[in-house]
DNA sequence: CGTGTTTGACCAGCGC
DNA sequence: GCGCTGGTCAAACACG
């Protein structure tokens, strides 16, 4: 089913990391809480990015894990989780159906952690406080006249290429700010659900 | 040998 | 109870 079902997802049991005992039933105790729809740990947010490829490097390790079809989009779903110690953060990544040349990235969590690549700039730790996820993007928007260079059209169509001026990281917002867009738990589950952003 | 991806199988929630 | 759907694990596999 693909309900959301938490109006208020509220984050303060992120202790999950905890307990990673090696017995089956224990893990299977935590893929039952572990459930988006059911339980909201932590924030979620999903963009809409047009690339090439599936994953996009947005500065952190990102591990995958499983690879699903869903049923409104002809197109398959990965999952991801990021690599870090002690970090449950996850991300899904999925082509939209009717631009195929769209991919959209969801993020659930949030690191408490830096990027393990050198942040320079401050739009990398935007990311990482996560729990204030929609306060960063609007923060981003806030300052994206300072980011933005005067080609940002190009990083609109690329994320993976190497920058000079801009980390990868900033690139990928970029291309966001830059015809996409992008939608946060804020918005009600109807607009969650429908599909993924189009509007 | 370490790290990450691919892939099949398992389980939980929902509707009937 | 059963089938459908979605999320995750875990062994096998690929790469450096």
């Amino acid at each position: 089913g693909c309900k959301r079902g938490s109006p208020v997802p509220e984050e303060g049991d992120e202790d999950g990391s905890a307990d990673h005992h090696n017995h089956r039933s224990d893990e299977k105790e935590q893929k039952k809480k572990g459930k988006w729809e059911k339980k909201a740990r932590g924030s979620r947010v999903a963009f809409a990015t047009k690339s090439e490829v599936d994953h996009l490097d947005d500065g952190y390790r990102w591990r995958k894990y499983g690879q699903k079809a869903v049923k409104n989009s002809s197109f398959p779903r990965s999952y991801y989780r990021c690599t870090a110690a002690r970090c449950g953060v996850k991300k899904l990544v999925e082509r939209s159906q009717q631009d195929p040349s769209t991919v959209v990235t969801t993020y659930e969590g949030r690191h408490g952690h830096p990027s393990p690549v050198a942040a320079h700039h401050g739009a990398r730790m935007l990311m990482a406080t996560g729990a204030d996820t929609s306060y960063s993007l609007a923060a981003l928007q806030h300052h994206q006249h300072d980011f933005l260079p005067a080609g940002a059209d190009v990083y609109g169509r690329m994320c993976m290429q190497p920058t000079t001026a801009v980390t990868p990281s900033v690139a990928h917002r970029l291309s966001e700010y830059g015809g996409m867009q992008f939608h946060a738990d804020l918005l009600p589950d109807d607009a969650m659900g429908y599909q993924h952003g189009y509007r």
